[in-house]
DNA sequence: CGATTCCCATACCTGTGCGTACTTTAACGC
DNA sequence: GCGTTAAAGTACGCACAGGTATGGGAATCG
């Protein structure tokens, strides 16, 4: 039988940090959960186990299990509104580049992460308030630089908006439909595609 | 305390039909619990509340509890290959006609529950393979009506592959946003802008 | 060097949910 | 009427998960 300083050091040794762990150690750990399984996936005892830990340190570090899912919302929301804000400085485009570089971002290598973790936060969303309250400010934003974009462009206001809302339509069908329908249209080639015919200037329509 | 029958009354009282379930109404309880929660929230206790039955009967119709999640799926992958090909001939609609109908579809009246139901399958999908492939067949199923229209309106096969994935970008993008951003574009208007944009012959892009 | 505080371990209670074994009731054939 | 079978009801075992109470070791501060 295994005694219990055993088992202590058996749990030590598991432990990849051995420096306190951090309210950002769970958040990481949890969303990583949230990704694999979703926010029911998110169970204390598995976050004990994936840091190396017991429920005595969870417990001490949150009040109760759904305070580490606010916490998870928080640090997502302020992420990704921060993201949004940086890419657009970042990539230094300008005028239609801009949409270009938007459009190409759930394509991106390291975006496959990051889109998975929205995925779950809008299936959570759903269902529940508190998600949906920064799914609703991070698509406000996103949309907001759209229209800056099309307004740039020299569209009218109304066409400005359903522009912007087609973009963001095309963009969040991309990141969902390019899993399944991976090899179906070249990056390349989609990413033409989109950025001709959504700065396309508006034409007769075809009969 | 309550009697043994006192309870069986009570159970009774609460059934609403009073033939014997079927294999259906189990799917169908499932189906509605699916879109309230998600899939881990399918429990067999709360499958049997909603139909006002016990235990002993969920496993007199099925072996387990994935039985009837598999049920489930089978159930909506069958409608749903069935109503893309059947929406086809009822709308009556040819040509353009046809992707504006396919277009209205997650704006019409009854087409949100059947998108929140798609939504919670293709959640799971992100980690299960079974809900995967169903996935995948009804994406190929609707793509490939895309290009039929595309290929019909005169386009050449590299452009109606681009033109066919960016219109079911626009569907799936409308379908998820326009429950958080539903107000912002009007839906005729958005409807317009999205036919007319999609189908509009190639012109010279602006720079 | 002693006490306090931080960070975590251990043990326990409770509720819930899956699955099983057995019993009960109602309809139906004969 | 009477046994048989379909369609449940009842009771139980058990594992997991949330939360609490308490104990322990290491660092830090006076």
């Amino acid at each position: 039988m295994e005694t219990a300083t055993a088992k202590a050091v058996r749990a030590r040794t598991k432990r990849v940090k051995e420096t306190p762990l951090t309210e950002a150690d769970w958040v990481d750990a949890a969303t990583g959960i949230l990704v694999e399984e979703n926010v029911r996936g998110i169970k204390v005892e598995k976050l004990c186990a994936k840091l190396g830990v017991t429920k005595g340190s969870f417990y001490w570090h949150f009040k109760k299990r759904s305070d580490v899912l606010i916490a998870l919302l928080k640090a997502w929301r302020r992420r990704t509104t921060l993201n949004v804000i940086q890419n657009i400085a970042k990539s230094g485009a300008q005028g239609m580049g801009r949409l270009r570089s938007m459009i190409e971002m759930p394509r991106h290598a390291k975006a496959g992460e990051v889109a998975a973790i929205e995925m779950s936060i809008r299936d959570w969303a759903r269902r529940v308030e508190m998600p949906k309250e920064a799914i609703v400010e991070v698509d406000t934003i996103r949309i907001e630089y759209f229209e800056q974009i099309f307004r740039d462009a020299g569209f009218d206001e109304a066409e400005v908006k359903r522009r912007s809302y087609l973009t963001y339509c095309v963009l969040m069908g991309d990141s969902i439909l390019h899993r399944t329908l991976g090899g179906y249209v070249e990056r390349r080639d989609y990413v033409d595609a989109a950025v001709a015919i959504l700065s396309q200037p508006r034409g007769d329509v075809g009969s």
